[in-house]
DNA sequence: TCACGGATCTGAACGGTGTCAAGATGGGGT
DNA sequence: ACCCCATCTTGACACCGTTCAGATCCGTGA
């Protein structure tokens, strides 16, 4: 006998939560083989179901995808909000965040290309991913206003400053694991110092150097 | 009765040069349909072969694709050459760069991709492809040192920042596209002043605001 | 001049993928 | 208790990357 599932969503038939098995699975599947080994019947099969069982759960391999890059999404803003907490100062917030994004980015590298290329076509993007997209940029915002690179009322000004930063943080996040730049991490002492580097170079993330 | 081929290279046998005619094809095919209809039977039907004749030229799939990203960063070289060339202000020049860098980026958005996806694991990366990605990097550089952002004598500093501002152009040129920026973009009036301002908000980029 | 060797292309095949239609299954509401 | 329908399976189709045996055609050396 299952014990029937306590949320009031979509039930628990033959397989007890086939959806979030599957996400499980997929999330497995992405950190052990990369995005190259993330097939629908791979998913399937480490789930322990036929390759057809999916589709009573998504309508497609990009919805698993979108449902995937939604948890990401989520994951990224609590990560991104526990970090902030633990900084008060705005200018070493800020930068923290910036951080943290780029370390999110490199422990699940073939999650956040999932995000990545489900936010490229935001059209399919159902609305709770792209709250939680939201969710981490509005972090951002509220700590860039913070440390007063630009007033609340020049709004454009500021989403501008805001969007700089997530680019910034985004191109470095996808490169910082780039070969070319092995040598020059070995040189400076590690990756870390390497990317407090970059980011000091990068305007609204200047304060990285500290606590390298 | 054909023409021989001019050149000294692979000789040109029953088809003329069909390693030149895969790779336009496959150019032509990203250009029309994106990365998704890249597939190296649509390529050998778009250039009128079998599905196996593309692997007397080719070892792999990912060989043809590491070609085409070959033939992206020769062309994105120039094109940055032009317009760097065309500027003779050290900060104009830098700030010009990087417009150029993303406009490319647009105008091929899925030539970029493939070129992005195979600079990641670089072990790959011929010497030529490499070269040519270090071409464009080394105009950077050289522009940056004529700014003023870090004097030769600080190797170390100096890759830092040319580095800086290739992840953030990366990070701009592969997230310009996103629709959640319509908006932002039609009340500031265009893309090009939406760029510029981001730019501008890009510490080495910050004179990309004139000549909008 | 002409056969030969090897580079080039074709055709068919294998395993893998996304996707769909039809049938089996089993739990929950009446 | 029954039936309905959401769920899962089986089997099929088209497409993909890749390989291999054979056909084709070119330059070359006898």
């Amino acid at each position: 006998m299952k014990v029937p599932c306590p949320f009031t969503g979509p039930r628990p038939y033959h397989h007890g939560d086939l959806r979030r098995a599957l996400l499980d699975a997929a999330t497995r599947i992405l950190d052990r083989d990369g995005q190259g080994g993330l097939s629908l019947r791979a998913v399937a099969r480490e789930a322990g179901v036929s390759p057809a069982a999916p589709y009573h759960h998504f309508k497609d391999k990009s919805e698993l995808m979108l449902a995937i890059a939604e948890e990401g999404f989520g994951q990224l803003s609590d990560y991104i909000r526990r970090t902030a907490d633990m900084t008060v100062m705005p200018m070493e917030r800020v930068a923290a965040i910036g951080l943290a994004y780029v370390e999110f980015a490199k422990a699940h590298p073939a999650v956040y290309r999932v995000m990545y290329d489900c936010s490229r076509d935001s059209d399919a993007m159902p609305d709770k991913a792209h709250n939680a997209e939201e969710g981490a940029y509005s972090l951002l915002k509220r700590a860039m206003i913070d440390m007063g690179v630009a007033s609340p009322d020049q709004k454009t000004d500021l989403e501008l400053a805001c969007i700089a930063a997530w680019c910034a943080a985004h191109g470095l996040a996808e490169m910082v694991g780039f070969k070319q730049f092995d040598a020059l991490k070995a040189e400076m002492g590690g990756e870390k110092a390497f990317l407090a580097g970059v980011l000091s170079h990068l305007g609204m993330f200047g304060q990285a150097r500290s606590r390298a």
